[in-house]
DNA sequence: TTGAAAGTATACAGATCGGTATGTATACTG
DNA sequence: CAGTATACATACCGATCTGTATACTTTCAA
């Protein structure tokens, strides 16, 4: 089987998984292949087998991510019956993660909203996929939860989400952390019948 | 008068506007310091005559832009006597920005946090400064307006704030103009006496 | 008028960037 | 055994990065 379709390789894995956590931490820009190949445990040539370049690494990265995010999310759901109830699961669990290990709320895809900021690139419509998905999904939870509004509340409810992970990166660790529950709750309310 | 304390020179001033302005469109690390001389029409030795490097220079605008800020804040809670509508006020003059010019609703300091990430960093720093003086200037307005756990609701709107601008650069012009505004009464309403 | 300040022009240093070329060793699999 | 895939090592490419060196011009005020 040719390498470029081996989704399983372990090289591959290494490689996403290392440049995930550099993307991360330093940003895009910040980071070359040279570093990712070398804390891979990798030949730079190994990188580009496996993907065509740095942009293609990136998008993959981005792709995997949302899945992974998908995953998160239905789980986190899944205990909770009433549609308000899984938004406030949702943002109970972003918080909780949040205090356990602050630099979790930073988000892949707003860094890229920053560094890679035209719509007609690669990495930005993989990224400006993804939080479009989130919103029709939030939009999606509203609407069954027979809510007014459910298009303004769910715009609400993402503003807030982005806002939490953006703050946790300006301000730090002691952020705002059940505030945001609250003021999800207080939203929610204020859109019932 | 020597030209490291000139604050009043055109080559100067030029610079920080483009350099702005560039780094506004694409992000701290995309831009060189050749291109921000070149479209400034200065040379890089004048860029350097002025700025002792390129961390300065951001710096620089920065806090240039903090005081921009500040002037933009005052003069738009003004017209408003009571703290509960100043803060309506500079959502209301955010959000109609925003309609005006999406671009304006981006913000530098969150560039910062995603492209300068380290606290020890004085860019990062500079940054920072900002955006906790912002918190504590909603912080406040909400203790004069005598409302309900006046440090959580500015975390609250703050939050608000920031994600106002992070969904800006997400999902573009069509994002959330009127909900944010909706979404500030409500929490205020909820804090009130 | 003269002399410093402000700016121009050009060239360069040293490092790093994304990406490629060439060749070799290993290991699975028909 | 032969062939293919995976990954190795190393060296290189052109471009770009921040920052510096040197020398020439303009402006303006003491």
């Amino acid at each position: 089987m040719s390498v470029a379709n081996d989704r399983k390789s372990v090289a591959r894995e290494q490689l996403m998984v290392t440049a995930s956590q550099l993307f991360f931490a330093n940003g895009f820009h910040a980071i070359g292949v040279d570093r990712i190949a070398a804390e891979s445990g990798v030949t730079k040539m190994t990188l580009y087998k496996h993907f065509s370049s740095k942009d293609h690494l990136i998008v993959a990265i981005l792709e995997r991510s949302s899945e992974m995010y998908w995953t998160w999310f239905e789980k986190t759901i899944q205990g909770a019956a009433k549609p308000e109830q899984q938004m406030l699961a949702l943002l109970q669990a972003i918080t909780s993660q949040h205090s356990k290990s602050p630099q979790s709320s930073f988000c892949l895809y707003q860094a890229v909203a920053v560094e890679y900021p035209f719509p007609d690139h690669m990495v930005n419509q993989a990224a400006s996929r993804h939080k479009q998905s989130v919103v029709l999904r939030l939009e999606d939870m509203c609407r069954q939860a027979n809510l007014r509004s459910p298009e303004a509340l769910s715009r609400q409810l993402f503003v807030l989400m982005e806002g939490f992970c953006m703050t946790a990166r300006l301000i730090g660790p002691d952020a705002p952390p059940a505030d945001i529950v609250q003021a999800a709750i207080t939203l929610i309310e204020s859109h019932r019948n």
